[in-house]
DNA sequence: TCTCCTTTGTGTACGGTGTTCACAATCCGT
DNA sequence: ACGGATTGTGAACACCGTACACAAAGGAGA
């Protein structure tokens, strides 16, 4: 007890624990608020009651941080879908509940892009992040990535005879790219503040298009 | 004749003639070579030789700099598409032309993204910007934006009888929705690096399947 | 032509940001 | 218990966007 007087209070623990975990919470945080522009370094240790500094001791720049941040949002991407997938039970017909689960990654993409606009934008800003897709720390509760769930649909819908095997190479890209897109309109774009019944037909019917033109 | 002497020389002209569009162009520059970030307030006016508070007699934020610029990305956009439009030439079937021109709305516009892309990611930041889609100074030299370009090209598809009239109210949103996407994962996703043909192919792929889906 | 007002660019200043670096506190293996 | 590696601190730097009072230039009316 060496200074046990009206000092300004010591801080409990020098040591944070998991100060890089902190961050990434913090940052995730205020990307959900913000996009990804929110993130900002100086803020986030402010936040976790932490020197500014301290910050380079877990990411080299802000750019790795923003990175870390930017895997927390696609998992919690992947976990959305997931939970879409969850609620489809099959009746019976493989080729029907294939096409459903097709739709239901279109739709959970599309749900949580509007849910959270901020976290979406963050999930997909640009960096050399995404060139690896397939990481632990973007994927959701059954270790797949939003990218792997969607080959994971695809790969059923050739199982369940209702895609053409010379078809599948590169679907991917083709569903993604229009479900992006239509994602994007639906945030940033021309389509912005459309309400919940509509936004979920148009997105219903780009579905459409997708899975007859595939 | 007060002081003609070895001065620093003097400025030519106080005024500077054109700032406003002279800051556009340095700014537009700027989102060539580095995307929306790169446009930088203070460095467009040092680009131009002007004191950086000069900026705010054109311009109420940085935010509105950026947004003169998006609708100079976007107007670059529209006459890129127009140039892929102007090659094409009717071979008496006005059916095969209207697909012919939709094609080409949407390859000038994959092309564009990946020929300029600090240009095609700025014309697309977010902002207020893309609810008025519809303005002069975002349009090409045919007074049309890219959007109604789209939309026109699809019109046309009606008219030939190829589109039903009845799928035609929304139809630009999802074709723009599958072009855009892709353009985003060729120029920052998993598509990023994609050379010349490969990316020419995956295009017209997509297109084929938004022509099949529409 | 002179004067006065409006427009447009200047200089300085403030707060915020990312980043660096020497230093201090803590933890851990020996 | 000790000594080195790890982790957080504080001060500093350069840069950014922005605000403000001031000065230079131009134009309208006498």
């Amino acid at each position: 007890m060496t200074s046990a007087e009206a000092g300004p209070r010591r801080r409990e623990k020098y040591r944070h624990g998991d100060l890089r975990r902190a961050l990434v919470e913090a940052g995730t945080e205020m990307a959900r608020e913000g996009g990804p522009q929110a993130v900002v370094l100086r803020e986030a240790t402010r936040r976790v009651g932490v020197a500014p500094s301290a910050a380079y001791r877990h990411f080299e720049d802000r750019r790795a941080l923003l990175d870390a941040v930017c895997s927390a949002a696609q998992a919690a991407l992947a976990v959305a879908i997931e939970g879409e997938l969850a609620g489809l039970a099959g009746d019976g017909n493989p080729a029907e509940l294939a096409r459903a689960r097709l739709r239901g990654v279109g739709t959970g993409y599309l749900r949580f892009a509007r849910a959270e606009p901020g976290l979406f934008r963050t999930a997909f800003s640009a960096s050399d992040n995404l060139r690896s897709a397939a990481s632990r720390d973007r994927a959701g509760e059954g270790g797949l990535t939003p990218f792997q769930l969607l080959g994971a649909a695809l790969d059923e819908l050739v199982e369940a005879d209702v895609l053409p095997r010379e078809r599948r190479p590169g679907a991917e890209f083709l569903a993604w790219s229009a479900v992006h897109g239509l994602a994007m309109l639906l945030i940033d774009g021309p389509l912005r503040g459309l309400e919940h019944p509509e936004a979920r037909e148009v997105g219903q019917r780009l579905i459409d298009m997708v899975e007859r033109g595939l």
